[in-house]
DNA sequence: GCTAGGATGCTCT
DNA sequence: GAGCATCCTAGCC
């Protein structure tokens, strides 16, 4: 249990609040209970300079949510059926985000596993897909406040050492930046490829 | 263990 | 009409 983050903490450029959302709480209220999980992997996309951005060919309907004021959950269809998150990020008209790729689960694990088809703990959050699905999270939630009641981000003290940095995943372009990043060794981070593994073991 | 390919529908050109 | 910030399954080491 820590503090809410609040809107200070994500009008920042995407590349400075990726590495600072690891170890954080990503809670997700849904009724009576709380559905959350500790993020330990996300990608950073700088706006309109990042050619795998969203953003990058300018404001559109889907991404609108980008251009506006940071500390937003900007959620968007992938192949046509998975979810996909992102906290905005940075001040608006920049339109940076930040993807959330990863999750170790912590609140709500019943809940998680009965929409994740009863797959085995380490599957339920591995995957920006996945755990979209095991939060209950689609389009419906595009545009949340993170300083809201429904859906917000926890600080979670405690060392966040071994952050490991690599290219993202699953682009066609951009792809050499190094704007990945993971909590090293969690087995809750997803394999994405064979990708470029983090300098020395 | 690993890889290849299909599912599926919205978004922008 | 093409292209996806993906996931799952089948099939093959």
């Amino acid at each position: 249990m820590g503090d809410r983050l609040s809107h200070s903490f994500y009008a920042r450029p995407a590349p400075e609040v990726a590495p600072d959302l690891l170890g954080k709480c990503f809670v997700r209220r849904l009724g009576e209970r709380c559905l959350s999980g500790r993020i330990v992997e996300v990608e950073a996309y700088t706006g309109n300079t990042d050619p795998a951005s969203h953003a990058y060919r300018g404001k559109t309907p889907r991404n609108a949510v980008m251009f506006g004021p940071a500390g937003h959950l900007y959620v968007y269809l992938s192949y046509g059926m998975h979810s996909c998150m992102n906290v905005v990020t940075d001040d608006p008209g920049r339109a940076g985000a930040v993807l959330i790729r990863a999750l170790e689960p912590r609140e709500g694990l019943d809940i998680m596993e009965a929409r994740r088809g009863g797959k085995p703990l380490v599957d339920f959050c591995n995957g920006p897909g996945k755990l979209c699905a095991a939060l209950g999270i689609t389009r419906e939630q595009n545009g949340t406040d993170l300083t809201g009641d429904e859906i917000w981000i926890e600080d979670e003290k405690g060392p966040t050492k071994g952050i490991g940095v690599s290219a993202r995943v699953g682009i066609s372009t951009g792809v050499e930046l190094p704007l990945r990043f993971f909590l090293l060794g969690n087995r809750f981070v997803s394999r994405g490829r064979p990708a470029m593994p983090p300098a020395s073991p």
